[in-house]
DNA sequence: ATAAGGCTTCCAGCTACTGGAAGGTCAAGG
DNA sequence: CCTTGACCTTCCAGTAGCTGGAAGCCTTAT
């Protein structure tokens, strides 16, 4: 099939399917015309990657994945590791989010909101009492 | 002073600071030698910049922050609404890193990691049941 | 004189794509 | 047969916000 009848069925735009080629994640087949000729498993790599993606995963981590799962020997245990590894830096992005967020909010509640201009979100950036 | 001491004082390195020069944020002077020189308030705009960058504001956000905050007759609301849409973003992340959390933990939660072979994470990515 | 450290510019690269230009290909309609 | 439009191709550039490194000048100390 072509690049964009796999778009549809994997659900990734077709330049993120170019791309993907590009970095070695699929290698389909090419016509007498020059254009990609998709199958039936290269479109499910490329769900697999879209999917891996949609949770975070890193490409180097959809690399180690899509490794492991195309090897019927792997260990689930190194699958595992790999997933908390993800889950970790997600944690960890989150706490640096919600910190943001709760120093944020706070001066947002402290702001009047009006049209005088004094204001202690500005007050805050400025630093003026440190 | 020298940008090595400009880094110092606003806790930024010197990269980012000839970064923000170069998009504008701030113009030291020159010296003879084509060094920089930064005055008090070169650093204060480069410690404001900080701590926006800190609290998740957008270079583009930074800029209105700092034009707001060098405009004495600004009013608060106009803050204000900057730091609400910022909000806005930082929650919107929270939501989708917490939403990919959930899927990913629980994924994590049903893996035995062992040396096995089955593994329902790979089964989730690779999508078999949908 | 020389060595170390700081400063300069410029170019490249990072993540993971995305947009757009220039041009080849294919199927349908007149 | 020709055209139109949708599709495909490659390649280059840009996104955010820096960061690293090379090549070379300046300053200070020995």
């Amino acid at each position: 099939m072509n690049i964009g009848e796999a778009a549809t069925q994997s659900g990734l735009p077709a330049k993120t399917i170019r791309y993907y080629e590009e970095i070695g994640f699929i290698m389909p087949h090419r016509g007498a015309n020059g254009y990609r000729d998709f199958s039936d498993k290269d479109v499910h790599v490329l769900r697999f990657l879209g999917r891996s993606r949609s949770l975070g995963f890193s490409i180097d981590h959809c690399r180690t994945l899509l490794a492991l799962y195309q090897d019927q020997g792997r260990a689930s245990a190194d699958v595992k590791r790999v997933a908390q590894q993800n889950l970790k830096e997600i944690d960890d992005k989150i706490a640096d989010l919600q910190a943001m967020r709760e120093t944020l909010a706070h001066l947002i509640r402290e702001c009047a909101g009006d049209d005088r201009p004094d204001c202690p979100i500005l007050k805050d950036l400025g630093n003026l009492t440190g």
